[in-house]
DNA sequence: CGGATATCAGTGTAACTGAAATAA
DNA sequence: CTTATTTCAGTTGCACTGATATCC
């Protein structure tokens, strides 16, 4: 069917693709990434800061190739981030003189005080994505989306 | 804490990202993307085609231009793709004489029969998808899904 | 003329690849 | 000699921009 004359064509994907599970879990994927990537940049941080800020505090500090393959981020993206994670002091990076050929990263005090800001917002986001559900519809949400995710994990954490 | 002494660093993002619903949402999206992509690549199909071909299905020809703003692919993109749709049969593009700016794109018998071949393949991928879940709990998530989508496509669909 | 269409070349970005220098 | 780590240059895929010829 052609457009009437005058109509405006306006965004409307079929009812097929709005109904498929893989669109619109790509679609909040989209959603989700616009709010987090906002928040973050209301600290001047970006998503693989973050992650990297979360992963030394949690599991601790590590060589640049372990924290690449703990996050799956390619070593010559870490090479990107790292510099500035260092420039504005959130970061420690010393030659490990165990093995000389690693730079053991580290959290400094401010990285830490930068995480707890940084975790906030993204809490902010979390709820601002959520917001059309309830408690009960969210912990429900992210039930199946563990489960869904298991697979890929292993179903023991 | 350091990696102890060969221990392999396998990917295991800390606990705090993967329970985030923004961070889960993305993971499921990133597998879903996988799977669809793998399933259309049997019928030698990617993504774009797909939508195109089930928008002309089931919203009817349209120009080159109205297409794009229906499904929000640049036009760039569309001139990638209507070719080689037109190239396999799938598609015919003829200039529309009431306004010959317009190319009027209409899908041909050929590209209905290859739709349905498409159709069977991202039904597959989404059982694949949902495979850990039970029939009640696939409706729940694509409820939830479709609430979460509300707020963009208005509550009117 | 202003505005829309289809086309095509080019840009910006992010994920990744290859290779060098250093060290184990 | 082989392997691992960090660094850095380059490639690829993709979304998008700019410009042009055509047409309303």
């Amino acid at each position: 069917m052609i457009e009437p004359e005058g109509e405006r064509v306006a965004y409307d994907p079929p009812e097929r693709l709005r109904r498929l599970p893989s669109w619109m879990t790509s679609e909040v994927a989209r959603m989700a990434s616009r709010l987090v990537t906002a928040s973050l940049a209301q600290d001047g941080a970006r998503r693989p800061h973050f992650t990297v800020l979360t992963s030394l505090a949690e599991q601790g500090a590590a060589s640049q190739a372990d924290i690449g393959r703990r996050l799956s981020i390619d070593r010559s993206d870490l090479h990107a981030i790292l510099p500035e994670l260092e420039r504005d002091g959130l970061v420690r990076r010393a030659r490990d003189e165990l093995d000389r050929r690693r730079n053991v990263v580290a959290l400094t005090a401010a990285g830490r005080a930068a995480l707890e800001r940084l975790d906030r917002r993204i809490d902010a986001a979390q709820d601002e994505l959520l917001e059309p559900l309830s408690g009960g519809e969210r912990r429900q949400f992210a039930r199946l989306l563990a489960k869904l995710l298991e697979r890929e994990w292993g179903p023991d954490r």
